[in-house]
RNA sequence: GCCCAGAUGGCUCAGUGGCAGAGCACUUCCUUGGUAAGGAAGAGGUCGGCGGUUCAAUUCCGCUUCUGGGCUCCA
């Protein structure tokens, strides 16, 4: 260790035992065993605040790592950053490591943590440092991203690693923290490297805080909408049908109907036109928009009479030449056409996930046709559909507005004006947004609109996309004020992204207890006895005339039994009848929303459920 | 697509190199009950698919399909 200038932890600094590090100035964290000079730095107390965290969780990070060196000799590490999840390390191992092995590491961590290591630092230069790790491709690889001439290395009981740290003074704070999983993940996040073994954790500064975490993510579990789908039997998947082509049972299908005839009207009081393009169109036609090139990997191609078709992965070709049907005049501008597009991209296997991500999905697609002067009125007119979409449901969202993608077709200057055009729209407004830099479409930039989901995924549902290229590559055109042929705008937009994705994320955000206007089953009545079944069946006809799905539970069960498979199916109205409702011509009412009981004149509950039905109105 | 882990009645899950198990759901019967599981009987599985090892495979091995957790990519 000749060379090497060694920090000790001066006690002066320590101004008790609970100090696991510093902020200076500036806001960054300085670790204890880097901090020289107590003026002008915050300590950082040993508990859950964020800074404290971070520490916490990257030393842990370095403890599983110790821990995997001693299980596994030859195991070699990449980098082990802390995430807004907690942490993982990235490392290559010659043995398989599956979730069993992990409490065989977290056994291992506890013993080291029993050794009472502290954790010391000390620096020696970047050339020193290539020498040292010469055996370790893993380390000069992490060694080559940095740009200084100094590194510094952390080091517990055996254990050296390279790091910048910050790290706690010992071990001995890191007693509590969870292993959650096993992964893979490409070296440098490229998908044509190695493919390293990833394992994730958690850590807290105290024990309940991580049990608190973990009853947490058990609770998130719950509202997975997989598992509330196959409950409430929304949908389904099928082995021998294939992977990520969904079946929508009945309960689904009809609270997707719902969703999509709340769409309808909201699209048609915003002037929009339905329209519908066929399922799969010429191969000419993908070649001609650019679909073929760009996207062509994604798309299902077959043959028929010798000929290449494709199967649509967006609708837009078919609007396309639906405008061009007939001629268009500048009146006609802004000029929107809708439909519920069912498309097909083939997505890797291995992105799959439930309803979230398919290979067959139906957006809610449009596309407007405008001048370009329209342009920043349109695309804040859609953001205020969008709005008020989400407003309904009651989401939280964000937007990002994506620029030109690797593989693009159109000119440079073609894609700033539309960029330019979308961040002026939000601009105009002062709706905030961040920049998803290369994210857009391969014809024009984007707004994306991103939900975030019951496990704090975020997913993008919503989009709008300016697009310049399509227009030129059909030579679409309308005739203008002054008799001239001009070439419109395409704006695509949908609101919802897909009803599929949508009704996954609906699923989780109301733990499958949907707004009375979307359940699938609105009502249920519950007869007490035979003779009762009648009235009961009367009632629900009237509320199948108004489009209020019911049903009538006269199955050879107990009433309990009844009450309770009508409550586990999340039905919003539980209706009792018995003697004295047939008597009185009311409804005994259970109302799961409101979690109460009360009693209602048929009037009386018809105007309600009819209020509640305008509930769903955007 | 890549890494890791799985697949046992409709669902949730036990279990085993030698006869396949439970709860719920389902069917029938009894029960007609006033707000979250009344009772009894019954039916239902080539242990995801194909191949191999073995006297014998649901169990061990290989491939494959699908699922789950990630990576990469996307609505």
């Amino acid at each position: 260790m000749k060379n090497h200038v060694k920090y000790k932890n001066d006690k002066r600094f320590i101004l008790s035992e609970n100090i696991i590090g510093y902020i200076d100035g500036h806001g960054n964290i300085i670790d204890t065993q880097t901090a020289q000079d107590p003026c002008g730095v915050t300590p950082i107390e040993f508990d859950n605040s964020q800074k404290a965290l971070e520490i916490i969780r990257h030393s842990t990070a370095h403890l599983m790592a110790q821990a995997i060196t001693e299980l596994y000799p030859n195991s070699q590490f990449f980098v082990g950053p802390v995430v807004d999840e907690g942490f993982y390390y990235d490392f290559r191992v010659d043995e398989k490591i599956g979730e069993e092995d992990l409490k065989t590491i977290e056994k291992k961590m506890k013993e080291l943590i029993k050794k009472k290591y502290i954790i010391e630092k000390y620096e020696i230069s970047k050339e020193e440092a290539l020498k040292k790790f010469a055996n370790d491709d893993l380390k000069l690889a992490v060694l080559s991203r940095i740009p200084d001439n100094v590194v510094s290395i952390y080091k517990q009981g055996e254990f050296e690693d390279l790091c910048r740290g910050p790290h706690v003074p010992g071990l001995r704070f890191l007693n509590n923290f969870k292993l959650t999983r096993v992964a893979g993940a490409y070296l440098g996040g490229d998908e044509k490297a190695e493919m390293l073994t990833r394992i994730y954790g958690i850590a807290f500064a105290d024990k309940e805080s991580l049990n608190a975490h973990m009853t947490m993510l058990e609770e998130a579990k719950k509202r997975d909408h997989r598992k509330i789908g196959a409950e409430m039997e929304l949908f389904m998947f099928n082995e021998e049908a294939g992977a990520g082509l969904p079946f929508w049972m009945p309960q689904g299908a009809k609270l997707r109907v719902k969703l999509e005839e709340i769409l309808h009207k909201a699209h048609r009081i915003r002037g929009y036109q339905p329209v519908r393009g066929p399922e799969i169109l010429r191969s000419d036609m993908w070649r001609t928009s650019g679909h073929y090139a760009c996207y062509g990997e994604n798309m299902y191609l077959t043959e028929i009479d010798e000929q290449e078709y494709g199967i649509k992965p967006m609708n837009c070709i078919g609007h396309i030449q639906i405008f061009k049907q007939t001629q268009k005049s500048y009146r006609d501008l802004p000029l929107k056409f809708y439909e519920y597009g069912v498309v097909h991209r083939h997505e890797k296997s291995g992105v799959l996930h439930g309803l979230l991500r398919v290979r067959e999905f139906t957006q809610d697609d449009a596309h407007i046709f405008c001048t370009p002067e329209q342009i920043s009125s349109v695309v804040l007119e859609v953001v205020e559909f969008v709005d008020a979409v989400m407003k309904l449901f009651g989401f939280n969202y964000t937007m990002e507005v994506a620029t030109k993608p690797e593989k693009a077709i159109g000119e440079d200057s073609v894609w700033e004006l539309a960029t330019q055009g979308l961040k002026d729209a939000l601009d105009g407004n002062s709706l905030p947004y961040t920049i998803d830099e290369g994210g857009g479409a391969f014809y024009g930039p984007k707004i994306d609109v991103k939900i975030t989901d019951a496990l704090g995924r975020k997913w993008q549902c919503g989009t709008i996309q300016v697009d310049f290229n399509l227009p030129q590559r059909f030579d679409i055109e309308y005739v203008a004020e002054d008799n001239t042929r001009r070439q419109p705008v395409m704006i695509h937009r949908a609101i919802l992204g897909s009803f599929e994705r949508f009704i996954a994320i609906l699923t989780e955000h109301y733990a499958g207890e949907f707004p009375f206007f979307l359940a699938p089953t609105q009502v249920i009545f519950v007869p007490i006895a035979q003779s009762h079944v009648a009235y009961a069946n009367t009632l629900k006809q009237v509320l199948m005339l108004e489009g209020i799905d019911a049903e009538v539970s006269d199955k050879n069960d107990s009433l309990n039994k009844r009450i309770r498979t009508a409550e586990k199916q999340r039905v919003p109205y539980v209706v009792v009848i018995g003697d004295e409702e047939v008597g009185t011509q009311t409804v005994a009412i259970r109302d799961r929303r409101a979690k109460e009981q009360y009693n209602l004149t048929q009037d009386e509950f018809m105007v309600k459920l009819k209020q509640q039905l305008q509930e769903g109105k955007i």
